[in-house]
This record gives C-alpha cells, structure tokens and sequence, in this order.
DNA sequence: TAAGAAGTGGGTAATTGTGGGGACTTAGGG
DNA sequence: CCCTAAGTCCCCACAATTACCCACTTCTTA
C-alpha cells in the first residue's frame, strides 16, 4: 500500500529518486518495474505512476473499451500513448521523459503522492495550490455529494 | 505492448528510425515487417502503423465487412487501399511513401505513439495541438461520460 | 558521536538517433 | 536496346542521449 506525500528533487537529468521505503515493496511485486504516464484529467496536471502488475490491469480495462466512442478513443490515446514503462537504476531512481515532465509542469521540486495501488507525481507548487483548492471543493456542499461518497462511512 | 511517444525526426529521404525498444518487439513478432495505412478518421490525421501479424487480422475483419453498405465499402477503400508494406531497413528505419507522408502532413518532426498492438503516426504539431484539445474534450463534462469510463477505476 | 542509510549530484562509457554517401534496382524515354 | 533518372537499400560516421557507476552530503539510529 503506498501511502503518504514526500517531497523530492529531480535531479538536472530529470530523474526521480522513490524513497526507500517503497523501493522494496516495488521490487517485490513488480521487480522494479513501473510504468509512468499522465492524468488525463486536466484539472489535475499531473503523472500516475503504477507497479508493472497494476499497469497491466489498467492497460487491458483501457484497451477494451469500444474504439468508436471517441470519448473513449481519447482516453486512451491519451493514457496508453503517453505511458512509458521505466526500470528503477542500481540507487532506486526513475528518468521521466522530457515530455511528461512538460506535461506535469514539473520543476525541480516534485511532490510523490502515494494513492495504495498508484503514485501521483506533482510539481510541489501545483500540489500545494491545488491542495488548497480542493479543500475548499472537497466537501463543501452536502448537496453535491456522489452517491458513492454519500453512502460511505469514514 | 506498444506504449508511449517518441518524438523523432523524418530524414530527408521520409524515413523514420524505429526507436530501439520496439525492434526487438518487431522482429520477434512479425520478423520486423509492418504496414502503414492511414487513420480513416478525418478529425484524426494521422497514420497506422501495424506488425503484420496484427494487420492480417485487421485486413481480415475489413475484408469481410458486409460491401454492400456504403460506409463499409468506404473504410475498405481507404483503409486497405492505402495499407503499403514496409520492412525495417538494417538501421531499424522504414520508408513512409510520399502519399501516405502528405496524408498525415508530416512534416520533419514527427510523434510515434503507442497504441498497444499498433502505432499511431502523426506530425508533431499536429499532435501537440490536437492533444491540448482531447484534454479539454476527453473528460468535459461528467454527464457525457460514457458508461464504461463512468464506472471505471484507474 | 559514530555509523549507517538515504537523498543528491555528476563523470564516463555505451547505446541510440540522425544524416548522408554511394551502389543497386526499376521504369521510362530516346 | 541502351541510357538516364528516380527511387530504394546498405553502409558508415557523427552527435546526442541514456545507463551505469562512484562520491558526497544529510539525516537518522544506535
């Protein structure tokens, strides 16, 4: 389960170093492969990373779904076209490629998101304001509420 | 699995160099032999590109399309009439044709996207902009999602 | 405080992307 | 029938990127 925001440095390379924390639990289910691509939400600028064995689940729901519904055509252009399958370095570092990072507005401050199956990868000020956002979104009418999130004891 | 973008540049004779990950992948599964066609879809301008193990099946499935529906005789035409047969030269490259270059107006900078069985080939800037807007459209608006993506988990 | 682990930075070597010369093949015209 | 021209393929060479390795600094833990 991956949990839990660090706050990291790309380096001038553009590669990412996991804490160590997670290195094992990723060098256990996926032998130190993951897969990074984009959030093609695009209120929310940022890349999902997933362990290879997650990625592939996500990867055969996406490229099922009926190719002639455009909407669905877009999704996955857009998350199987940008995903990039990475290997972590001998110190536990992934390179993200030049054009996710452009994606992600990613600068040299990066925020690590853990979300149980995936990561987020935010730049740290966009987390930062985002977060800001979302907390006063969030919950803010009762009204609103999604059934799912209505029914839902926390 | 194909997945992700490369960025790359056509060569003044139209060829375009395969990136290094996926020649492996080719050779193994069709003995580094692939066909481009063209995206039928005008809002898409774009090329296919297929390992010929994949195309077959393609081919397979278009051909039997029932002729005498009018749109059906018209993907046929389009899709298998501009389908060319190409092989990796010894560098990894294959020569796109003039005809099928000027369809996708591909220009000197070209994207390679990765669809998962296939290729997608478009022109850099083509694609960037055509991305920007998908973002927009891709997850507008909640009540146009489709049921599948609605329920979906990624 | 010392020792270890983790985060960070950068040098070097190997691989890959790119460009172009020249030979071979094919088609068309004299 | 030969010659020319266009197109294609094969090869080599350079340049840029990437992968691998080592070293330093900071923080935690004993």
């Amino acid at each position: 389960m991956f949990l839990g925001v660090n706050t990291l440095n790309l380096d001038a390379k553009g590669r990412l170093a996991i804490p160590a924390k997670h290195r094992d639990a990723l060098a256990q289910c996926c032998a130190s492969r993951v897969v990074v691509t984009i959030n093609p939400n695009p209120e929310d600028q940022c890349l999902w990373l997933y362990p290879e064995n997650e990625w592939r689940e996500i990867a055969r729901k996406l490229s099922r779904l009926p190719t002639m519904k455009r909407q669905n055509q877009l999704i996955q252009r857009l998350v199987l076209g940008h995903a990039s399958e990475v290997e972590l370095d001998a110190q536990g570092r992934i390179l993200l490629s030049t054009e996710l990072r452009e994606y992600a507005n990613l600068g040299k401050r990066v925020a690590l998101v853990g979300q149980v199956h995936k990561f987020e990868i935010w730049d740290e000020e966009v987390w930062a304001g985002s977060r800001a956002q979302w907390l006063t979104q969030a919950l803010a009418d009762d009204a609103g509420l999604s059934e799912e999130l209505g029914g839902m004891t926390l």
